[in-house]
DNA sequence: GAGGTTAGAGTCAGTCGCTGACACTTGACA
DNA sequence: TGTCAAGTGTCAGCGACTGACTCTAACCTC
């Protein structure tokens, strides 16, 4: 089957027209979150690499066949979260107006986005389960690897909108990928500093990200001496 | 045995005093340095995912667990002589003249080390291979991830060296972190950008990395349009 | 409401990366 | 020359992941 996004039948069943999704497709979508909780669950308290997927099944009591057909693997499950807030971020960028400079743009749809972030994210697991498993991913190295790589593959889309916003061509202007290759490195720098602190609030990682952002100038200057 | 760097044993045998690697040293390097070469070669040509840790030490003709005992895992075939090169960075930038300021030092190591990069690793493998292992790495999403978690173990090293060079303290200052940070970004969009394209040159990656460090500054500009 | 269709879950067998334990061979050194 | 141990081979096993098959129950149609 083609899974549509949310998986929908509409205009299908019964005479009231548009419906919710049937009773499959809200089994299914239980299986998966139960999933994913028990998953974060154990890989905050036990570690990853310690965390088999046997065992998440075992939690959930179903078989290892249906966790691979819900998450392409292990890993999988520790960026759904991240995910959600991801999309949230683009969307903010997107939606920033259109005289914001690029940095200014950056920086509002980050910040933004933190305030944000609870909303969308408590439907599926607490939101203190999704910080931890954010401090989780930075101190695990595998999952650091994979997180980095996704970041990359973000800077390449948030370039684009960069781009599309200050109205220059891509393929021959480096200034998007350069500005937002910049941005991205103190984003993940801020994620490090938080990840290492010991306050795991979303109050915390805000102040920080301000902090670090506001200095990417300065730190850019060609002498530090004369600040 | 804690195997140093290079493993020679000074003066003890014969009467010559320092002498250099032992037989069983000068074996033990053959059999890591044929695994590492058969490693790439079928990387590159087959692909990474494609290429089995059995079909590396078939080539070889040694057992699995030989292989094992020369690499933490299949991953560390292909990052061992991206190793060798971030070591003579780091040194390149220690070895930059005091007066240079934080952008100008790193700038200079990095086309530095770029130029010198062809002397270390013939001794080991063919330039060639190398350069398509890179590419390989950077058109290998799960290679990508464990490069992407390298090069941020770097930056750290990067940002002490830095704040030593300028006598900042790296605790309380964030500028070192977040200047490297930055550059760093602009590295990894030059090595992606170069992976793309066909030219698989050592001048190609060097003319690159010069021209997106030449367009850091202006990118970071709040307005574009004004240049 | 009966009956065919099919999505989602279970079972099983197998591949691949990787590790621990133990035995063997052969350089190294007294 | 004999002792020691580094480097290797063998084997058994774990954990992530996949393909092929079966079964169950939600679904859609008539």
């Amino acid at each position: 089957m083609v899974s549509r996004q949310n998986g929908w039948e509409i205009g299908r069943n019964g005479v009231q027209g548009v419906t919710g999704p049937g009773l499959r497709e809200r089994k299914k979508q239980r299986t998966r979150d139960a999933l994913l909780r028990a998953a974060l669950e154990l890989f905050t308290t036990k570690g990853y690499e310690e965390t088999t997927v046997d065992e998440i099944v075992e939690a959930v009591d179903v078989s290892q066949r249906t966790f691979f057909r819900h998450f392409a693997g292990k890993q999988e499950t520790a960026f759904a979260m991240q995910e959600m807030v991801e999309e949230r971020f683009v969307r903010a960028l997107r939606e920033r107006p259109a005289d914001e400079g690029p940095l200014a743009a950056l920086r509002g749809a980050v910040l933004g986005s933190w305030d944000a972030v609870g909303e969308s994210i408590e439907a599926v697991v607490p939101v203190e389960l999704h910080m931890r498993t954010y401090q989780m991913i930075e101190s695990t190295p595998s999952l650091l690897a994979v997180h980095m790589r996704r970041s990359i593959e973000m800077e390449e889309q948030i370039a684009g909108v960069i781009a599309e916003r200050e109205g220059v061509d891509l393929a021959t202007d480096p200034r998007p990928r350069v500005a937002v290759a910049a941005f991205s490195g103190v984003m993940r720098v801020t994620g490090r500093m938080w990840g290492a602190g010991e306050d795991i609030s979303v109050e915390s990682i805000r102040a920080i990200t301000e902090t670090y952002l506001d200095h990417l100038g300065p730190a850019l200057a060609e002498d530090w001496r004369e600040r």
